[in-house]
RNA sequence: GCGGACGUGGCGAAACUGGUAGACGCAGCAGACUUAAAAUCUGCUUCUCUUUCAUGGGAGUGCGGGUUCAAGCCCCGCCGUCCGCACCA
């Protein structure tokens, strides 16, 4: 019998399909529609065995659901604008968009041979002016609808590349990649108005029911919603009020002082004139800016000298400082300090021996001094004058009515979140459509001139945006009156790439963004696959843009994303060896060590290496997988099977060669089943033996893998298909065993598409066996005529035996008190109570 | 600090609504086939006790308690690991 030859079988299949264009998903068929979707990849250049998995999880639920008769779209891009092009270009002379669409070709190919059920024909790359044109047009919609804004705001300069840097690549308060200290610098950007969307970002989240938990609280703590009272503070003898906003209005009485951010207009204003306090400012932004260094930092005030006016209190003055831990962009970039009942207020308070007063106490702890910890409990209010006695809740709304009605501030809701900043200074992204004119201002490009186009004749030589210093580029006229202009040349963020490729792949005309008539047969996405680092960002984007959109008409969905789906990574362990003290260890690859169950030694010099722990895979740890290899070597199905074992699929999966063997294995155990069936040409006629129990268990591993793929738990949908491989390879070979066959051909055929096909043709099954049926279980084969009975004593297992479903508790208990076991346990006494579970088990209570 | 998840054999893991813990895979051990090896197949594989080696007894799902006829699953209190956010007023 012939090994399963995968090479061919892989060829052979794939041109098949493709031939057939089976996986093509047509707007116009009647049948129920599933949008089945995996975040699309960034073109680096190799798939990597994070894809394989995220992909092989995708295709198991396409292939299903095609299978259940659903017309399926399920399509494949790139999200091809990004750095890492740019600084290849800088790296190695390339240009971005050729070393972009050299990895794309090659990526491409490396999907391909892996046998995914994709529609190529919506192919789209991000790149591309016929995709980042319309989003263009998108952008100008969004525009006119007033979603999109222009304001100054401070960035991260880095100095030496010129250019602006997230906070991530702010380390210790340097560039990530020239190690220079970075600046803040007010510059011009773009803005999308996505706190407009807050509340129903929020309250949208109720309704993704198939979510999984973690990422809907994630996003919630990200929006981050806030109710309090914002009010006004005079300032003793000037003329600056300025406005604080609390969430506990209630311990207003027990404020002792006020504090600014160190950005906040009336701190900039005292330090002209000021020294010290302008050296203090400085001081307070020369800590990491972004990364949480903050976690020890002190508690750092500058007394101003001046002093605000309490609120409920006219008479009463506390001290006006300048904090280093108050936020700009959080609030209103000012507070009042309450250090009893806020730790940080209490640490600030100590260290500048400002008065402690206890507002809110527990029962009876009314007199109790609040020591190093700031009482944050519930409890009522003391110290207080008229809300003395109140519960924390009624009092904070009493204090909010109070300041209403007098005029001194008003109840309000504070967001985290903050409106999306999308201009960014590179090259390797979508021009943003506006013209800048002296006489008109920001000029949207009219529509008729889209796409802006990306100049071909870039240099990436010198550092800075090779848009802003190309030679002819942004030197346009103003569409407005035709006087010499200048376009913009910043690029929009990436994210907003990512926005809406998702609506693009079920609608592309070429003269517009979408279709609205064509996006509402498919979305919202069914099921989307991706990995959780997408958790917050890109989710939350791509749920605004979809927001945003319907917001102006252009679609009648709000949530693009009906059921979500985050996998874990695939994991590998790492070989190292000690370099002495002060060294960082040597990595080995593990195509360069030689792994038995018990050692591991380095080919090279067949010395041992140490085994380190199961990370994710890493450039930098070296130990990665690279699929190509793996798949010429034991075949796509055999890689793909063993991305849908073992783990479930939330988790993280080690790879590991004794995993990949298995999976190989288990490929060739079924296409020897599929060959020996064939050989057999039993039928039912002749075949008087049919095997019952081989068929209750197809039925029953029918009904197990449909609602596992149901579920995505691949996992145990492969344990479920190895009992019935298990139990087929046992069986005498006949009508039963044939049959049982084919159906496990095509309950794996999602998994191991090539393999499925290839025994469906040996079987001499008509046409392919991605365009049959899925198998349904008989239901009178699901129900098992016999069960068995579980006799427990005090709880423990006695015995067990068989009976009748639904046997009588009456039978049943007579059935466990005759067993021997039973007699001998009980030694002649009656028990004092009998529990009969029917169909389950007997539990008696000596 | 805040929020969340998880903790079950040598390993990855199953276990439905509280009802026979360890399905399935990996690794391991023994055997069959073979001149031999590979491949394949068969059996065993949670720990432990015993003058009865069994169709036997005991223990066992991070630790300590509790509820229940019955707890991996529910409740209370710890410990540990991982993830997200992080001076958010």
């Amino acid at each position: 019998m012939a090994r399963f030859d995968h090479q061919g079988a892989e060829r052979r299949w794939q041109a098949a399909w493709d031939s057939a264009q089976s996986f093509k998903a047509h707007d116009d068929s009647p049948k129920p529609k599933a949008y089945v979707l995996e975040m699309f990849p960034y073109p680096s250049g190799r798939i990597h065995m994070g894809h394989v998995r995220n992909y092989a999880m995708g295709d198991v639920i396409a292939r299903t659901r095609r299978a259940q008769g659903f017309e399926v779209l399920h399509p494949m891009g790139w999200d091809a604008f990004g750095m890492p092009a740019e600084n290849a270009a800088m790296e190695r002379g390339v240009h971005p968009g050729g070393w972009t669409r050299a990895n794309i070709a090659a990526m491409r190919a490396q999907l391909k041979a892996l046998g995914f059920a994709l529609d190529w024909s919506r192919e789209l790359a991000t790149c591309e002016p016929e995709y980042y044109g319309q989003e263009q047009a998108l952008f100008l919609d969004l525009l006119a609808a007033g979603l999109i804004y222009r304001k100054d705001s401070a960035v991260n300069w880095d100095p030496v590349d010129m250019t602006v840097l997230a906070n991530e690549q702010v380390i210790d308060g340097r560039g990530w990649r020239s190690g220079a200290v970075v600046e803040r610098r007010r510059l011009s950007q773009w803005f999308l108005k996505i706190t407009d969307f807050a509340d129903e970002l929020l309250s949208g989240l109720e309704t993704l029911e198939k979510w999984p938990e973690k990422v809907r609280l994630m996003q919630e703590n990200w929006i981050g919603k806030s109710q309090g009272l914002r009010f006004t503070f005079a300032v003793d003898g000037a003329d600056t009020p300025f406005d604080v906003f609390t969430t506990r209005p209630d311990t207003l009485y027990g404020a002792s002082f006020a504090a600014l951010a160190p950005d906040h207009p009336i701190a900039q204003a005292l330090a002209e004139t000021s020294p010290g306090l302008t050296a203090f400012i400085a001081e307070c932004r020369a800590g990491g800016t972004a990364t949480a260094d903050i976690e020890g930092a002190e508690k750092k005030g500058w007394d101003t000298g001046l002093s605000v006016v309490h609120p409920l209190d006219p008479a009463r003055r506390l001290p006006l400082f300048v904090a280093n831990f108050v936020l700009m962009d959080y609030g209103t970039g000012a507070i009042f300090g309450c250090p009893a009942h806020d730790q940080r207020d209490l640490d600030f308070a100590r260290k500048y021996a400002l008065s402690v007063t206890r507002v809110v106490a527990p029962e009876g702890a009314a007199d109790d001094p609040v020591q190093d910890e700031a009482y944050t409990g519930p409890g009522r209010l003391v110290n207080s004058h008229w809300l003395n006695g109140m519960e924390v809740e009624p009092a904070k709304a009493a204090v909010i009515a109070r300041a209403e009605a007098e005029g001194w501030g008003e109840g309000t809701t504070v967001w985290r979140l903050r409106d999306w900043g999308v201009s960014r200074q590179r090259y390797w992204g979508t021009p943003i459509p506006i013209i800048h004119c002296d006489g008109c201002g920001a000029v949207p490009v009219p529509r008729a001139a889209l796409p802006v186009v990306l100049p071909e004749d870039v240099t990436f030589d010198v550092p800075g945006n090779p848009l802003a210093r190309h030679p002819s580029w942004k030197h346009v006229p103003c569409p407005a009156c035709g006087k010499p202009a200048m376009r913009e040349t910043d690029t929009l963020d990436t994210f907003v790439d990512s926005s809406w490729y998702f609506i693009r792949f079920a609608s592309a005309p070429a003269d517009r963004p979408f279709d609205p008539a064509v996006v509402a047969k498919w979305l919202p996405v069914g099921q989307y696959i991706g990995g959780v680092e997408h958790a917050i960002l890109h989710l939350l984007y791509a749920r605004f843009w979809t927001r945003a959109l319907a917001h102006i008409g252009q679609l009648q969905v709000t949530e693009p994303f009906a059921g979500l789906f985050t996998q874990g990574m695939v994991t590998h362990e790492t070989y190292s060896r000690d370099r002495g003290e002060g060294q960082a260890p040597l990595w080995y690859a593990p195509e360069d060590v030689e792994r038995s169950s018990t050692a591991a030694l380095l080919k090279a010099d067949g010395q041992p290496v140490e085994v380190g722990r199961v990370i994710k895979m890493s450039k930098s740890k070296k130990n990665v997988i690279d699929p190509d290899a793996i798949i010429s070597r034991y075949g796509a199905d055999a890689v793909r099977w063993f991305m849908l074992s073992d783990s479930p699929p939330e988790r993280d999966l080690a790879w590991s060669e004794a995993g990949i063997d298995g999976a190989w294995r288990f490929v060739q155990r079924v296409w020897r089943l599929a060959e020996s069936a064939a050989e057999s040409t039993g039928d039912a006629a002749s075949d008087p033996a049919l095997d019952p129990a081989l068929a209750r268990l197809v039925a029953r591993t029918i009904d197990g893998v449909t609602t596992d793929i149901d579920r995505l738990q691949f996992n145990k949908a492969v344990a479920r298909l190895y009992e019935l491989t298990n139990a087929v390879e046992r069986a005498t070979p006949g009508a039963s065993h044939r049959s049982a066959v084919k159906t496990l051909l095509q309950l794996a055929a999602p998994m191991v598409p090539h393999l499925a096909e290839q025994g469906w043709a040996a079987l001499g099954e008509a046409g392919l066996i991605c365009d049959a049926p899925w198998p349904v279980a008989d239901p009178a084969l699901l129900v098992e005529a016999q069960v068995t009975i579980a006799v427990q004593i005090n709880g423990k297992l006695r015995d067990s035996f068989e009976a009748d479903r639904g046997a009588d508790r009456a039978i049943i208990e007579a059935l466990a008190l005759g067993r021997e076991k039973v007699v001998r346990a009980l030694e002649g006494k009656p028990p004092r109570k009998v529990i009969v579970v029917p169909d389950r088990l007997v539990n008696l209570v000596a």
